[in-house]
DNA sequence: GTAATTGCAAACGGTTTGCGATCTC
DNA sequence: GAGATCGCAAACCGTTTGCAATTAC
């Protein structure tokens, strides 16, 4: 396990914290346009570089969009998302309820469901057995 | 509003349908390997295109990974996927079930979840809203 | 015959990488 | 002063587009 230095405070990394404080499910564009606003100069690169480490180190999630655009989410509790097909806003759902859960968007949102895609993640069970036989056998690892 | 041509029986449209009959969730680039075995020449912008022409038409579903590929689906109906954190497979949960879906996977399918991403999609109230007041001009069907 | 479809090459857009310059600690 | 981080340019990779040649109807 190889241990990353602690992050030095610069001035483009502690903006970008704050911007991602600031914005709600911003893209790497967003979190750009908003730390240019007092850094006028920084470079996109040093926000995907940035924002990836953050990631890494589980200060951040992300997720992508069906237009393969990566959108950050501070939120670090599982949550839900409601995405509107017409503006594209992406809002969050506290993960509370499971059940009914069209219904209440509709009442209580008036959020109207068209469709949806949960996707779970995990270990599947070859997975699981391939790990157990590793334990005695390593060899190499299919992690991506 | 214009009206699509009937696409024709090309060779490739045909075979690309015969692929993906006999692929699960197969990226482009995978029909694309697909039909080569039959025509080797086909192009991969072919593929592209005649996916995405699916996809406008309804006959197949598409969706996002995480890693920004496109993946197609040719299971029509509502359904969620899972997808193993190791080597990425992504399989097929139907959609009869919505509550306590973890423990079900853990107990039934011997997967261990890790976490979850459920993308609802509809219409925010907003958008119903701001489609009211252009009723003069009745373009669809938001209402009821 | 003619409009749709193909193949090819080039463009695109979001993201990553290599490297020398700069800045934190 | 040493190593992390930055800025820049170029690469990358999946996907899309423009166009001339080919094909289905």
């Amino acid at each position: 396990m190889k241990r990353k230095a602690v992050p030095r405070k610069t001035q483009q990394r502690q903006l970008i914290s704050k911007c991602l404080h600031e914005l709600c499910h911003p893209s790497a564009e967003d979190v750009w346009n908003c730390v240019r606003k007092e850094i006028p100069g920084v470079n996109k690169t040093t926000i995907y570089r940035n924002l990836r480490r953050m990631v890494d180190e589980g200060e951040l999630k992300c997720f992508m969009t069906d237009s393969g655009v990566m959108l950050f989410d501070s939120t670090l509790d599982r949550h839900y998302h409601l995405r509107c097909d017409k503006c594209g806003k992406i809002s969050d759902i506290p993960s509370a309820l499971f059940d009914r859960i069209a219904e209440i968007m509709q009442k209580e949102k008036q959020f109207k469901i068209t469709d949806y895609n949960l996707t779970l993640s995990g270990i599947c069970a070859d997975c699981q057995e391939r790990a157990n036989r590793k334990t005695s056998n390593p060899d190499q690892d299919l992690g991506s």
